[in-house]
DNA sequence: CATGACTAAATGCATATGCATGAAATAGTC
DNA sequence: GACTATTTCATGCATATGCATTTAGTCATG
């Protein structure tokens, strides 16, 4: 455990920080310029949309979006003082509650969808093929991040960055 | 410009928010347990080190590290706080100043560099063999950051994300 | 050498984040 | 059922970030 790492190993270290930063950067630029939130708001958004009834515990949304606890608490602060989301009650867990997306967050969910589908196609789709895509899915894979089938994301036909 | 990324572009997408955000994440709490200050201190340092007589200009620095003005500015501010760095007059142009890399901050970056190589080695380097580790390189690269040759990291020895 | 355009760096202010803790409910145990 | 531990969520506080602006110096031009 106490090996140096090779050239190599540091070269992809070096590549996927900065790689990631620039995509990511890019992208939010886009959808900034395009007049909407960020990013996580789309992922909250996307995650309850296809939750059943488009309800979920925040902390579900926090495990699936792999973000703090306190941060997930603030995002749906968020979400629902812009009306995109409302608090529910949970009456089997009386500490707990639901968060349920409003109509307004499924639209606002969907035009995103747009810009940020550019974006993506922009930014990484033209710039690799189908194949090569999917040796970087492979090789990113194997750095011990499960994200699920590409077959998975298929079916879903939407993309979400777990920050 | 308006083409849908395809399925496999977006599970590259997704990935590459994924695994970066994970594995930084990894590093960054393996060095902050070792009592270590934040990546982007190393970063600063270690330009700072490389640079000819340890110093440099906070706008070289800044595109160096590709991070906005206002935050190079502090990170200084923060780098001078603790020894790590002084600020030292510019003859040449009365508006700027250098920064000049303390015996402290070479010495920081040093240690850092044990704990940090030994992060990179852990989730990255042990991950990939050095071949995959290069085809990693070549598909991120396609990305379209210039991060330099392969090659010239390994002369440096050492590794900077640049955030 | 005056003036207008530009560059280097710092900073005020609003917002965001991390951390630790708090409050309220539930679950487990005796 | 009383007691403790655990889970769920919110929040106070310190620090960090983004943005716009300010201050100071340089440069180009007439």
């Amino acid at each position: 455990m106490k090996r140096k790492p090779s050239t190599e190993a540091t070269a992809a270290w070096i590549r996927l920080m900065r790689v990631q930063s620039r995509v990511l950067d890019a992208v939010e630029q886009d959808l900034k310029k395009a007049g909407f939130p960020p990013l996580a708001w789309y992922d909250a958004l996307l995650e309850l949309s296809r939750a059943p009834h488009g309800e979920m515990r925040p902390v579900e949304l926090e495990k699936q979006m792999l973000i703090p606890q306190y941060s997930t608490s603030r995002l749906i602060d968020r979400l629902v003082d812009e009306g995109l989301a409302v608090r529910r009650e949970c009456k089997m867990d009386k500490r707990g509650q639901f968060v349920e997306i409003t109509e307004a967050g499924r639209e606002l969910q969907k035009k995103m969808w747009a810009a940020y589908s550019a974006a993506i196609e922009k930014y990484v789709g033209s710039k690799l093929s189908d194949a090569d895509a999917l040796k970087l899915c492979g090789l990113l894979d194997r750095l011990g991040c499960s994200c699920g089938d590409v077959k998975a994301a298929a079916a879903a036909k939407e993309g979400a960055p777990a920050r």
